[in-house]
Parts: C-alpha cells; structure tokens; sequence
DNA sequence: TAGCCAAACTAGACACTGTCAAGATAAATC
DNA sequence: GATTTATCTTGACAGTGTCTAGTTTGGCTA
C-alpha cells in the first residue's frame, strides 16, 4: 500500500500475500511474481527477503507449525479434564487446524518444496511434534501407573496417533471421504476417529 | 525408441515415462516436456493423447488406484487367515504399496493436479475404496455376529481405520517420522500402528 | 551536518514452462 | 488408389523462477 521505495515490513507482508494467495489458489497454483503483485512490490523483491520461492514457503510453514503449536497448547489449557479427554482435545485441535488453515498445512507436509534443513523449520516443527508427544505420554502414564512402558512403545503410539489424525485430515482436504456435508454425520465420524484414538492400556510381551 | 513418425503405443509410453520421472525428480518438478522428451516426442505430442497436464497426471492415477486395488485384493487371497489377520493383511498392503509407488500414490491423492471428475478416475479410486470397505465389514460382521451395525457406524470405522494406515504413509513419505532406518525399529512401528488399526468390537449406544 | 555504506528494492534478461494454432505425415478406410 | 482421420511436429505466446546489474533509501559515522 505504501508507494515509498522500502516498504518497511515486506517479509511479512509477503508470507501473508503468500498465506492468501495459497487460500483461493491453491498450492500448485502459486506464483511468486503474483505474491510480489499482491504486496505490491517488484517481481524480484521476494528473492532478497527469501532467496528463492522454497524459501518463501518455509517461512509460511515455520509460522505453521507455530500456530499449530499454539492451538495444540490451548486445547490443553481448560482444567478439570480427565486424561482421555485431554487426548481428544488435542486430536480435535489438530484436525481443527488442518481444517482452518489448510494453506499452512499443506506447505507444512509438503517437503519438496521447503528448506526441511532450515534450522527454524526444523526448530518449529519439533516444538508441535513435542506437544503431541508430551499430550500422549501424560495419558499412558496415567492409564497404566503401575507398568514400566518401554520408550519405543511410546514413540510408536505417537507414531500410530498421529498417523490418525492426519490421515484424517489429509484424506478429508484431498476430498476423498466423500459427501459429508451432513454436520451431524460428520461430527460423528470425527468422534469415531478420535476415539478410535485412544489406545488400549499397555500390556507387557507375555 | 521406435524413429518413425508413428509412436504406436505413445499413450502408455507417456504414462510410463511420467512415472519414471516423477520417481526421480519428483511431482513438483515434473515437466510434461521432459516427459515428452524422455518418450522421444515432440513436446506438444502428449496434448494429442490427454489434453493437458492434468490429464496426463491423470492417466497415472487411474493406473495407481488400478495398481492398489490389485494389491489390496492379492493381500486378501491367501487362505486359512484369521479376520483379524486378513485386516492387517490389508493394512500393510495398503502401506507397502504407498511406499514402494510413491509417484502413483502422490499423484492419487492430489485432486488439485487432476480430473477428479474424470469418470474413470471416480471408478478406479472408487472400486479401491471398495476393497477396504468390505474388508473392514467382514471383519466387523465376525467380530460381533450377535449385534447389528449401523451402517453409518461401518462407514465411521472405515474413515477411521483408512485414515490410520493412510496419514502412516503419508507422514512417511514426507519425512515427519524421523529417523527409521533401523528395519527392526521401522517394522515393530508399522505393527504397532496396524495393531492399533483393530477397532473394538461394536457396542450399541447405552 | 555531510558523506557514505549497506540494506532494500527495481529493471531487464534468460532459459524454461504449459498451451494453442497450423501444418506435416502416416495409417486406415472406402 | 484416393481420401479421410488419427497422430505427431513446428512455431508462437504469455507466464514463470532466478540471475545480474543498477537505483533508491535509511542509518551510521566522522
């Protein structure tokens, strides 16, 4: 908007421009001259804040994984919830994200196209992965106080937890379940997904 | 190969050079000139044969829901199993085939870069989703004989237990799962989230 | 306050892309 | 054997990402 030969603020002017453009476009549709229309700066601006057009988009996953971060700690905040419940919270936290901000969470899960060795990335993807990790290791300890879970168990009911609720998320945006229109329908399926969630109590190799 | 004017068989030809160079270089940086190119084609020949891009990307999913309804199928044939088996049987053929047709299973599952209005693409991923269906259904009519179950309810189960073995692949195959080199670690995960696949049995609402 | 320097941005060029229209070639059909 | 039809080529066009060189500006120093 500012006609000044610097704009001031472009970095972030151009990864909310990237944010909206990927929101109606679409993701394989986004050209980074049109991001630099959008903000209203030349075709070659973007370069010197970002490098080339993979940089660009790991700055909009970085801030990705921030808000996921962000949303998966506020579903962790109200008091008074039993453990399984914390557990849904959080399932439903993420589908909600990846609902509400798809532009982000396809550039989150699409490597190809970001600096997946950027240590900010690498920083900010870690961080939401550790919510979810702590969400569900508080939830075995207290399903099953007594036994001794192997660390590997638990890396892998983190693996199988969150292989659900993204599958879910990513076989919905990719339109692949179908009609579900129908609020009520789906409200119930996203609770039988999340429930089938929940783990079975641990048990020892007999 | 062939130096006449004539391809014969440029169609399929296409198909399968699209698919070797997706293998290497990857969806987002597929060209349909070096497809051509690589088909030993003028770069305008695969317009002939499916329209655009989108219609070549196509070709390939067709090929790769014809590919998983295959496998998925296969996995099913062997006698003798358990219905429980016969579900993780299906689960893991669902998995391998993601891992080992990367090209085909990206492409599948990206709408955006396809005619997912093509009659044959619907019924291609259409009889795929089928085989999951009623294998899920025979292994919850076994599992509670005496109940009946509410279609929707099957229909849940079916979201639920595709979008467990579905976001392991996809998580895999963009690399979120980190470091599972180790076979023996990799394959006691893949158990893991397959084993968590067996929904409970059924119980009506009290 | 004047000068300067580095950061921020522009302008132009290049090779490449997907798609379109028009033409050339070969095969099939009558 | 002539003609029609499917197949493929050639050339053009607008658009893209990125590179290089140049222009503007704000802030620092002297």
């Amino acid at each position: 908007m500012k006609t000044s030969y610097h704009h001031g603020d472009l970095a972030n002017s151009l990864v909310a421009a990237t944010v909206s453009l990927l929101e109606t476009r679409g993701l394989d549709q986004l050209s980074l001259r049109e991001v630099a229309r959008e903000a209203g700066v030349s075709h070659a601006a973007p370069a010197h804040h970002f490098g080339d057009k993979s940089g660009l988009l790991t700055a909009v996953a970085i801030q990705g994984y921030q808000l996921l971060t962000k949303a998966l700690l506020a579903s962790q905040t109200p008091e008074g919830r039993s453990p399984e419940q914390r557990l849904l919270d959080a399932g439903y936290a993420y589908i909600q994200f990846a609902l509400s901000h798809t532009a982000h969470f396809e550039v989150m899960f699409r490597p190809a196209l970001t600096n997946s060795e950027n240590p900010e990335y690498i920083a900010s993807s870690l961080a939401a992965k550790e919510v979810l990790e702590t969400c569900i290791r508080n939830f075995l300890l207290q399903q099953s106080p007594q036994v001794q879970i192997p660390e590997q168990q638990i890396q892998a009911t983190v693996i199988a937890l969150w292989s659900q609720v993204h599958g879910f998320a990513t076989l919905w945006l990719a339109g692949n379940l179908g009609d579900i229109t129908d609020t009520v329908r789906r409200d119930m399926i996203v609770l039988d997904v999340l429930t089938s969630v929940i783990p079975r109590p641990y048990k020892p190799e007999q």
